[in-house]
DNA sequence: GGGGAACGACCGACTAGTCGGTCGGTCCTT
DNA sequence: AAGGACCGACCGACTAGTCGGTCGTTCCCC
């Protein structure tokens, strides 16, 4: 494991423990690497925070493509969604984004265009534009949420009041499962 | 005008241009009083964030209030959500509440059962617990999205979509609108 | 009713610490 | 010997919070 790979799992597991993104800092010390290996690596803590999203966003759109060969997108969007490790995450890249000072403007560009991105794969499944932005908002909220501690409905829940908004035959479909 | 107010009004300002909520010493001097001065109306940084917190949530349960009165609160609760400056605010804090150091654990509390009780409201007026669970969480993507700068449906899509989910006689309710 | 004590509002310099970032240097490999 | 990996002391900006002090007002007692 090169010390690149042990400083972005550090700073990894640091930023869930914490709910936010650690500094360069504490990063460095906990990964066990001195101030300039860490800089070596990371020359700014942008370059940290762009890693960092990089790995969550590849990992999310991993999951969602494989989901999508199996009609799984809904339940995988949502299921990640709800994790408390991704959630913890995911809202800690998002605050440290639009932290004043360093430039993190193509770090939202490219947050935006995974959004993008997974809000297709959730329209294409549910067969409908507004369906799919509406699942994809619950999967933010989802997130969102989970910070205030607040009870959440089960998935299962949240799947089956989706499913009785689905035409019938779309149903059908869903219930013979991967068979497909 | 109170210094007092004034400070309020100037950090909630600043908060919605600058995206996260400012140091003591901005907003002082933004409100036109010295640290001093600041300090004597806000004695930690906690306090500040206290009474942002407090002005946003009242505010939020004013107009919810008031929109049960007519049955609008799913429409009100979405459209309050997708404002930017109110997304802004209420990202903002959020985002500090999870700051760590300064103690902020019962601003979480708090925040939370604002939440539980605007679920209450919205899970009243569609007549199931899980929609109104949904349609929370909806609002709280819609505040969560808007800062990588997605483009959204409408809130009429929203709406529409929601309206097909209802069962048959409530929908016919909700087009005889308020004369009930 | 006049003098002084007490009060709250406000001031601004100061402390102690954290932050992101720099830089000259060392070590190890090829 | 050359270059990448790594080291750690250092810098300046900024942070939350403290503290001694200055006003104008109010209230009380003689």
């Amino acid at each position: 494991m090169t010390a690149r790979e042990r400083i972005l799992d550090t700073a990894r597991r640091l930023t869930i423990e914490a709910g936010s993104v650690p500094s360069m800092d504490v990063v460095a010390v906990a990964a066990g690497v001195s101030k300039g290996g860490f800089t070596h690596h990371f020359r700014t803590r942008a370059a940290l925070l762009a890693g960092l999203a990089e790995q969550s966003i590849d990992s999310m759109d991993a999951a969602l493509d494989a989901a999508a060969a199996t009609g799984d997108v809904v339940r995988t969007w949502l299921q990640i969604s709800m994790a408390r490790e991704e959630s913890d995450l995911y809202r800690a890249l998002l605050m440290s984004f639009s932290e004043g000072g360093t430039d993190t403007s193509d770090l939202l560009r490219r947050s935006g265009e995974a959004s993008a991105r997974w809000e297709r794969l959730l329209a294409e499944e549910l067969g409908d534009p507004v369906a799919g932005s509406v699942v994809r908002l619950l999967g933010d909220g989802l997130v969102m949420s989970a910070l205030t501690g607040d009870t959440l409905p089960s998935l299962e829940a949240i799947l089956g009041w989706l499913d009785t908004r689905r035409s019938p035959e779309r149903i059908h479909e869903r219930d013979r499962g991967q068979e497909t």
